[in-house]
DNA sequence: CGGGTTTGACCGGCGC
DNA sequence: GCGCCGGTCAAACCCG
């Protein structure tokens, strides 16, 4: 109701910008009026000069003067006819921006009604019986496919010993929901705390908040280092963090490249076999900054080994590269997510903020801190808003918990999508790029793309497919067909994260070849701007002016429990490619499950 | 030579 | 207490 009534508020907003607007033309015409008697005195002056010089006959004058009174009342007359036609505009803009204000608050009510609908939905499943709410989950948010199927070979069995598991713990109400309910409160950001530049400032700055009085703010406080964490916090929330450890994003994404390009800086400290996968799971520490607490751990999956798994832990401390903050974001909203106990029954749904990157480029801090960064603007119109994070699930394995974002799940259906036939459905040489997709030769602006939920089912080929936003949509004129672009095009925001772009340290190397295939492209965007689930997410997108968000068919995991999700929002900033290039090499084609050997999985970092 | 990777050693948590 | 395991350290090594 809250994002309703900010929704309204915005569009009050822009309305009365519009009416003033109004009334500034009216005073320009004013000044036009004026300006023509000062036009007269004007020339009268130079005329007198030129009458000095050329002393003209009285007679000569007369006719000098009737001659430029004309001219001036034809002047006039043109400016009375220019402002008829600017006030004829005003009042088409008007009539249009109600009408553009109109339809935002017709999307702003479905997605509520749609979220409604769930909600009710998710209700009667928590009356059925276990099995029943577990099959009602495979049912709501859509069985994987077979490919899916083949990366887990436990799903029912895990998820019920868990969620026995967690029926036994009393801070795991948000892991019940998991998979179902997944929400982040998203906090507005606070200025005076951006510049933190260590983790524990991190943790002390939701601290301040929940001096304030908000208790709330505890929930989404990072927790990294969690020892530290404890100390500070009365014994509830010391339960509570002791439980959430350390928490995790985990990423399954189908990838041939060692790591995920992300688009951050990682060095790799250590490796190890880790039981149960004979793939070694490889350490990774960010390089970006010192200092930067992040971790990720890459490995393959045990039972594809063309996923590859990266789990990401901790905040940056530092600006992140345009072309890192897409994963960031991500991971930040998902971790965020975790440490949110406000779940509600709404699927996948994520609670933030989306709005401009913060002119402050210190207050970009990636992961958590970056996310709210991105809050601090729109806050103001839009207080809280809703994301709908597609492909999570949160399991609470060595009690780190950990929300998965599973890219990995084809799921055409959700969209309606149909690639032409004969397109590998999953290309060899696949490379997952979190980076946002810049090239050298593009201006600043090209780096700024906006961000993009990727449809990872797509075809081979490059598939860049989520929502664009113009500069246009902060003035809530969101053409949802033009706004969607599917492929790899470059954002243009010229100024808007100008800011940030000054400070960017890295730009991310260019993104492969794009292969775009038209037809399919049509037919995913009349499927998707059709899905409720996507107006649902288009909705969410709409309250960032800034970000925009698109719509991923991934896969929800929990706890080994796959789950199809849907259309997804993503956060502000996000931009999640899913790059699947051709390659020559067939066999690969043939075969992605292709053992590889350890040095081919860990030879390079990003 | 500097930066990144490799790899065995080490440490701490956890279960038995 | 012991062993297992995940995670980290740091010296050796590699590479551009």
């Amino acid at each position: 109701m809250e994002v309703e009534k900010s929704f309204l508020g915005n569009s009050v907003m822009e309305d009365n910008r519009m009416k003033s607007d109004g009334d500034d033309s009216e005073g320009t015409s004013k000044e036009i009026n004026k300006g023509g008697p000062g036009l007269w005195h004007g020339e009268e002056v130079a005329e007198g000069k030129y009458s000095l010089k050329q002393q003209p006959s009285p007679r000569e004058k007369d006719k000098d003067l009737i001659k430029h009174k004309q001219e001036a009342d034809d002047a006039l007359e043109s400016a009375k006819a220019e402002m008829g036609e600017v006030r004829e505009e005003n009042e088409r803009l008007k009539v249009l921006l109600s009408r553009i204000v109109k339809d935002y608050q017709d999307l702003q009510l479905h997605f509520l009604d749609v979220i409604q609908k769930e909600e009710t939905n998710k209700k009667s499943m928590d009356t059925s019986t276990t099995a029943e709410a577990d099959e009602l989950v495979s049912l709501s948010l859509g069985r994987t496919s077979s490919t899916n199927s083949t990366h887990d070979h436990q799903p029912r069995k895990d998820h019920h010993e868990i969620m026995k598991k967690n029926s036994k713990d009393e801070d795991n109400e948000v892991m019940n929901e998991a998979g179902l309910a997944l929400e982040l409160g998203c906090r507005s950001f606070e200025p005076a705390a951006a510049v933190d530049h260590e983790p524990m400032k991190v943790n002390s700055r939701s601290e301040n908040n929940s001096s304030a009085g908000d208790p709330k703010e505890d929930e989404v406080s990072e927790i990294w280092p969690p020892s530290k964490m404890l100390k500070t916090r009365d014994d509830d929330v010391s339960q509570q963090q002791t439980h959430l450890k350390k928490a995790r994003v985990s990423v399954r994404a189908r990838c041939d490249a060692p790591t995920l390009n992300d688009g951050c800086q990682w060095r790799k400290y250590g490796q190890k076999i880790a039981k149960g996968n004979p793939c070694p799971r490889a350490y990774y520490r960010c390089t970006v900054s010192p200092s930067c607490p992040v971790r990720k751990q890459v490995q393959r999956c045990a039972e594809d080994m063309s996923i590859l798994i990266t789990t990401y832990e901790g905040n940056h401390n530092h600006p992140l590269p345009m072309s890192a903050t897409a994963m960031a974001s991500t991971t930040s909203a998902a971790a965020s997510m975790l440490q949110s106990h406000s779940s509600t029954s709404q699927q996948g749904l994520v609670n933030s903020t989306t709005a401009p990157i913060s002119s402050s480029t210190s207050n970009l801090q990636g992961h958590g801190l970056n996310f709210t960064s991105l809050s601090q603007n729109s806050s103001r119109l839009l207080p809280q808003s809703q994301f709908y994070f597609p492909n999570s699930s949160i399991s609470t394995n060595n009690s780190h918990p950990t929300i998965t974002l599973d890219l990995t799940a084809p799921s055409p259906s959700h969209f309606g999508l149909r690639f032409p036939s004969g397109l590998p459905r999953y290309s060899s040489s696949t490379c997952l790029n979190f980076s946002s997709s810049s090239s050298s030769s593009l201006d600043h602006s090209a780096l700024l793309q906006a961000p993009n939920w990727i449809n990872n089912h797509a075809a081979a080929g490059y598939f860049n497919y989520g929502t664009e936003l113009s500069h246009q949509n902060r003035m809530n004129q969101v053409v949802v067909g033009s706004s969607l672009k599917i492929g790899k095009q470059p954002f243009q925001e010229p100024n808007f994260y100008q800011s940030y772009i000054q400070n960017s340290q890295n730009a991310a190397p260019a993104p492969p070849q794009n292969h775009l295939y038209t037809e399919t492209i049509a037919t995913a965007t009349k499927a998707i701007t059709s899905n409720p689930k996507f107006q649902s997410a288009l909705a969410a997108a709409l309250t960032s002016f800034v970000g925009t968000n698109g719509g991923t068919s991934a896969v929800v995991r929990e706890n080994n429990h796959i789950v199809n999700g849907s259309s997804s929002t993503a956060s502000s900033g996000l931009k999640l490619k899913w790059s699947e290039s051709l390659t020559p090499n067939d066999s690969m084609i043939q075969s992605t499950h292709q053992p590889r050997t350890e040095s081919g999985w860990h030879h390079q970092a990003t």
